[in-house]
DNA sequence: GCCAACGTTGGC
DNA sequence: GCCAACGTTGGC
């Protein structure tokens, strides 16, 4: 199984949103960029991933399960882009700010610290481990 | 609101 | 195929 990172703005869909979906979920609609998509269509259903709110709050929220792999994006004819389905799984206790992601050992590499504009992104077992202690996860 | 980083587009 | 112009993302 991977792991990933998933980015929204909240003020267009946040994580409020995404838990009103429940189990049925919702596209991942709207991304227009090749390698965020790359990395769509690399999910398996069952792949875990966390709910990044940026611009407002630049903290992790929540964690998603992708429920359905990469398809057509409804949001356009254009058939370059398609979109995995993910349903919200539980909200972190204590969310993770960016800040806070740039000064934890471990996480130095981490894609969200380096590279801010990719909006769907991987993380390693290994940050994801330590993103969920941080997140007051014991699991 | 600014701007750095990055991606895309289109002329040549 | 190069690269300048342009558009977007997202932190600050």
């Amino acid at each position: 199984m991977a792991y990933w990172l998933f980015k929204s703005e909240p003020d267009v869909f946040g994580w409020p949103h995404q838990v009103a979906k429940g189990a049925v979920g919702e596209e991942w609609t709207g991304v227009r960029n090749y390698q965020a998509r790359n990395n769509m269509r690399a999910m398996k259903v069952g792949d875990l991933g966390f709910f990044y709110h940026s611009n407002i709050g630049k903290e992790i929220v929540g964690i998603v399960e992708v429920i359905r792999e990469s398809a057509p994006d409804s949001t356009t004819d254009d058939p370059r882009w398609d979109c995995v389905m993910v349903r919200a799984v539980e909200a972190l206790p204590k969310p993770v700010s960016l800040e806070a992601c740039k000064v934890e050992p471990g996480l130095e590499r981490m894609v969200l610290v380096n590279n801010t504009r990719l909006s769907v992104q991987p993380v390693t077992p290994e940050e994801w481990r330590i993103l969920c202690r941080m997140g007051g996860l014991t699991g």
